[in-house]
DNA sequence: TTGATATTTCAACGATTATCAAAATATGGA
DNA sequence: TCCATATTTTGATAATCGTTGAAATATCAA
């Protein structure tokens, strides 16, 4: 990940719609959702989603994927972590403890979730 | 981190100083850096650079603390862990397979980079 | 082909943003 | 006090951005 890479995507993300698009997409896996449904999750006009939807794609945050009448997008994990690694890169010039923790939060509720659907 | 304070976060790291500033600033650790050594390291004029650090500063990623004359800006760590964290929250619903790595190894990112290239 | 569904593109508007020069503020030393 | 250093604030300008309705494109089914 390059510099301006990172902040293409960073500017994808700085937008509530397009941040709320992705982190449903996250949560969403793999498979990803087809734009409507993002659109209707989400409550936005379709003209608007597909704006942004194309912003975030064009930032290599998202893939999308025709299927019959629908196009699926979906979230770019390899993107996502290129971006954490750019923006931690060198962190506290090899002084881990004061970066330690600094993912943990990452999926924080898979424990919960994982109990909750057992 | 709630969302509107993750935008916020991201809209400040998502231009290309900003973004620069930060990097530098994380990778000084928490002693941080007067805003004119930044100024210098970075070539940015000190009017844009205050500017900028503002910016940072309001959207919670920097601290600073007046020192003499000058006015020392460092990383907010735990701001920085909140947003990595909102970002990833419940990623893949529970199926930490997919984003496994995603968040491995902060600061030891030259094994990470080999990957990237491989 | 015709019609219905799914999504994108276009054109236009108001709002926000980055940058710089110049002036202002704050601190420390003579 | 007066002066130099460090940083911020102000004012102005040019560029970018998000939103919407309307029109266009693509796909499928009858």
């Amino acid at each position: 990940m390059q510099e301006d890479r990172a902040t293409q995507a960073l500017a994808a993300l700085s937008q509530p719609t397009r941040l709320a698009v992705f982190r449903l997409l996250v949560r969403e896996g793999p498979a990803g959702l087809p734009a409507g449904e993002v659109a209707r999750k989400l409550g936005v006009q379709p003209a608007t989603l597909s704006f942004h939807l194309a912003q975030l794609e064009r930032a290599g945050l998202l893939v999308s994927k025709r299927q019959s009448r629908q196009i699926l997008y979906a979230a770019d994990f390899a993107a996502m972590r290129g971006l954490v690694g750019f923006l931690l890169d060198d962190c506290c010039h090899g002084r881990p403890e004061i970066c330690d923790g600094l993912t943990a939060g990452a999926g924080k509720n898979k424990a919960r979730r994982a109990e909750e659907t057992a």
